[in-house]
DNA sequence: TTATATTTGTCCGTATGTATG
DNA sequence: ACATACATACGGACAAATATA
């Protein structure tokens, strides 16, 4: 489980929190390029939130362009030199 | 995209602006009986508000019996013929 | 092929907090 | 106080795509 630590009454909003935990973690390199995040059922149980706030979180990363997401499939870790979808 | 027209500043408030944009085009048939309306978040997305206005603007049609809603699936044209829910 | 499970996509229902006029 | 609107969040239901048995 290991709930990270979101705070519901932050001035930022929880989605936003999740978000720049997530970016973190790619950056540092703890997800490697190509690899999966962790599914949204599993982000939701990790951080505590209703799936809808994961998927918040989600699209502002898929909107920085740091992953992409596969219907069916999951969100992975985009290469930093791609520039498409694959 | 073709934002309508909604004024935030008129004296009609955007939700009832949005109601009768909708009823307009339900009226003069742009709509059939059965079909669904563009969802909330398209709507969001036409007229340029947040989802509650839509709702609020989908609440005056359903009151009006124009509409009616299904969760989890959208909302309907009613045939004017009809007097409950299908 | 068929069936099932997993995962993401799309919806609506509802609630709370904030801001404005 | 009230009406209106926006942002955010939780929840539930079902559809679509994918993966596996």
């Amino acid at each position: 489980m290991a709930a990270r630590e979101i705070d519901p009454r932050a001035p930022e909003p929880p989605y936003r929190q999740i978000a720049a935990d997530l970016t973190t973690e790619i950056e540092r390199g703890d997800l490697a390029p190509g690899s999966p995040l962790p599914s949204e059922k599993a982000l939701t149980e990790r951080y505590g939130v209703a799936r809808n706030t994961v998927r918040a979180a989600l699209a502002v990363l898929r909107e920085s362009g740091l992953v992409f997401t596969v219907t069916g499939r999951g969100t992975y870790i985009r290469d930093r030199s791609d520039q498409g979808d694959a």
